[in-house]
DNA sequence: GCGTAACCCTACGCACGAGTAGGTATGCTC
DNA sequence: GAGCATACCTACTCGTGCGTAGGGTTACGC
């Protein structure tokens, strides 16, 4: 008389997922150190041991979160943004693809962004996938810039490449925090400021969207 | 035979202050759970319970050097910037004294910044904050667009001046972070990139400082 | 020169949460 | 259907660090 048991037993590729979903959901929410394995635990509908099996230490359990939610993110932006684009094509593409992530990853988003940024341990990390971001948009702004026969110094195009991804994840920020927000129009609002700046803003230059 | 205390007895408000010293220190260091109580208190030259007696719990502790930070930075940030005068004007002379607080307290800003955002009793704390900015910027954008007769949609200035200041929040981050770099030129860099737009600037167009 | 208030300490209680020991059940292979 | 690997659990240990009890010492008013 083998009571069926309450949950099935599933495979560890399974469980484990569930576990980093419920993982990113209790990080973003309570933040590193607040955040109780138990809670994940039981969030991911397991026991404790089960989590220290599979993925680890706490710290273990957070980097892989950071890893799998970075990489997702990645993915989406490489995939968007084809390198034999104009800049300015590129540019909007990797925005939308990016904020497009972003309204449907909140949570992912905000363990990457709100929590590694301060923990000591996961800073260094995170500063890495950031700087390959910085560099993707310095490498397309100076792309552009041959083409059209200048140049800049190294240093003022990572500074710029900088604000532009700053600004961005600060918008993105901004969307995580309001649920009936338009990805999209977030984006369209993004590229406004970043291509052609306040002044031309003020001046009623506005940047559309290409019709594709 | 009274040996001189290796010591002295300061007044409250003298190691209040110092308290706050070493808290903004060790928080920006370790982060808020991290940081313990007991290396505040040393790092102060004092005893725990002084800590507790004089700012009360490790969350109130928190909230005072948020406060006293955040204070700081306003008051920087409003004294350089006039209401009367032009836009781009009261832009520029805002990111010079915005980069100047960062630079003088590094400290302090990774308090604000980078811990505060994270840690949920304090990012509403540090939200309100970050929108009274906010609310400056697209304030100024908005009386620049009147001047000339026209008009935006309230939403559409909101997130343009979030963008800007999330920007702006980004190049200091990367300031902190780079004890070489130079305040004035980084706002001056970040006055491009926001007044002219990328496009701009991959035409050659530059934004110089006035000559004051 | 004595009371009293402010300054300051050592040493602890106690809760919370990371990580583990040791064992049970289930399904798969041959 | 015996053997074995894998999935899974309850129930602990133990360190760490917040917050405090209880008491000592210096300065200042009167």
């Amino acid at each position: 008389m083998s009571s069926v048991p309450a949950f099935k037993r599933l495979p560890r590729a399974v469980r484990e997922q569930q576990m980093l979903d419920a993982a990113v959901k209790v990080f973003s929410r309570r933040g590193f150190h607040a955040a109780s394995m138990d809670e994940i635990a039981e969030d991911a509908g397991i026991s404790k041991p089960m989590v220290y099996a599979y993925l680890g230490t706490k710290e273990e359990l957070f980097v892989a979160c950071l890893h799998r939610e970075g990489t997702r993110m990645m993915q989406a932006i490489a995939g968007a943004a084809a390198p034999d684009l104009p800049a300015d094509e590129r540019l909007w593409r990797g925005l939308r693809a990016f904020f497009g992530f972003v309204g449907a990853h909140r949570d992912g988003w905000a363990v990457l962004y709100r929590q590694a940024r301060g923990e000591q341990p996961f800073a260094g990390e995170l500063a890495t996938m950031r700087a390959r971001l910085v560099e993707v948009v310095a490498g397309m702004l100076d792309h552009a810039l041959r083409a059209e026969g200048r140049e800049i110094a190294a240093i003022d195009l990572e500074v710029v490449a900088y604000a532009l991804v700053g600004a961005t994840e600060s918008l993105a920020d901004w969307l995580a925090d309001h649920p009936e927000a338009d990805p999209e129009k977030t984006a369209t609002r993004m590229m406004n400021v970043a291509w052609l700046g306040a002044a031309q803003l003020l001046h009623g230059v506005t940047w559309r969207p290409p019709t594709d």
